[in-house]
DNA sequence: TATTTTTACTTGTAAATACAAGTTATTTTA
DNA sequence: TAAAATAACTTGTATTTACAAGTAAAAATA
């Protein structure tokens, strides 16, 4: 298993100030304590509480300005990596639901998969799974995962309902998504997808091919996600 | 106007090393020099230069392997922020020529703007254009395009033709794109849309509602693209 | 020869220091 | 009072130094 092992000061500042960023002890618009503060605070040097500060630049959580100071940017409350804005009122996360449709099981990779494989994901097999997930009771994601069975014991055993797989894969296993890809297209709903999405035969529908690179350099999560996106947009920052 | 000032050594080296990737110079894969060797080359120390790389890992031009270095992980061409993929092969930049379909006039906001408009913005009028970017002759995006009118002199009588608009505001106003964020759906296209795109009405379109961010924190950009994705997809990294 | 160990090189983390440049509030001056 | 200058903040840039940790090739060993 991986071994927690010493976490570097500039990442620790880093999760504090993210933590205290989105359970809203600075909300949007506050002014984050000066550099100098944070170096007395929690008694690091400059370099190190700027390194923290710019990871969470990067990550859209504060705008630095130069002679202000670093302002909270607080990214809308998100759905694994996806983010959803309601075209009309704001979202919360409370009516949030996950339904599982297959549970995760271990099956070859198809021969013709959305993205190239390594010779090692190949042979490791696919744990694959669809899950719904409904906002309001309204089902807005259907979605289509695959990763590589590689150090994943007893995955297909987890419980699944109301919880992020990458939660789980964080919490379980260590797992960190650092980046990935995506392709974004607009197809017509058919068959399975529009009776799970509830959609009528050739009603528009978001479809995203995405690949997550992890902090295990071979292991990538795969997904193909379907999006009714007729009430909720998908909201991105980059 | 904007004075070119003094550009910091860490932006420089950034600038060199993007251009030597993008032009070719780096290809896919390759090792860029080391940390060490990149002082010794430009004359700048260790954390300058790793400023300049931390940079370009953000932008996602390069992976930093530690003990190994940094390899070059170069982006697909890009269209303005856009970026497509083919679904079948890969798609070079040659075959892509924008139409101007209505040219930049300076009108009033609508009311009812995608996107909530400073006082600033308000009063400054804006920037309206209407393009068609295509790929083989082949109509991919329609792109309405709004920029307040802060600081843009003559840009209503510039030459749009085959130039990205990202290009004409750096090189003529100093105009960098930060970051941004964006709404993203699956609409039916109708009217104006399906006609630019040649498709039949009520087939899927792309439609990306977008809001740009530029070093001047007054200014940003508007846009609303419209994708017709029957053949390629647009591709994106995070 | 094959394995293990060592070495050299890579990036990662961290400190201490200095000055530049932008912002804001205060103070001074007209 | 109102404008201008100043001072006291803020973040930005840059150097120097040191060691930790991961990687890969070279050398030593079995």
């Amino acid at each position: 298993m991986v071994s927690p092992k010493s976490i570097p000061q500039h990442k620790k500042l880093y999760e504090i100030l993210r933590r205290h960023i989105t359970e809203g002890i600075y909300k949007e618009g506050d002014l984050l304590p000066s550099e100098n503060e944070l170096c007395q605070l929690y008694g690091m040097t400059r370099p190190t509480v700027r390194q923290s500060l710019s990871t969470l630049a990067n990550d859209g959580y504060i705008r630095k300005h130069q002679g202000k100071g670093s302002i909270v940017h607080s990214l809308p409350k998100d759905i694994g990596i996806l983010s959803v804005a309601g075209t009309t009122s704001a979202v919360g996360n409370r009516n949030l639901k996950t339904r599982i449709i297959v549970r995760p099981v271990l099956i070859p990779w198809q021969e013709d998969f959305m993205f190239p494989l390594t010779d090692i994901e190949r042979e490791s097999g696919c744990i694959y799974m669809e899950r719904l997930r409904l906002l309001d009771d309204v089902p807005i994601f259907y979605d289509i995962s695959y990763i590589a069975n590689i150090n994943l014991p007893r995955i297909t055993s987890r419980q699944f309902e109301n919880r992020s797989l990458f939660q789980i894969l964080r919490a379980s296993y260590h797992i960190e998504v650092m980046g990935g890809e995506q392709r974004i297209k607009a197809i017509p709903a058919t068959g399975k997808i529009s009776s799970y999405l509830k959609l009528n035969e050739g009603q528009p529908v978001l479809h995203l091919e995405r690949k997550l690179e992890t902090n295990n350099p071979a292991l990538f999560l795969y997904s193909s996600i379907f999006c009714n996106t007729a009430k909720y947009s998908i909201f991105g920052r980059f």
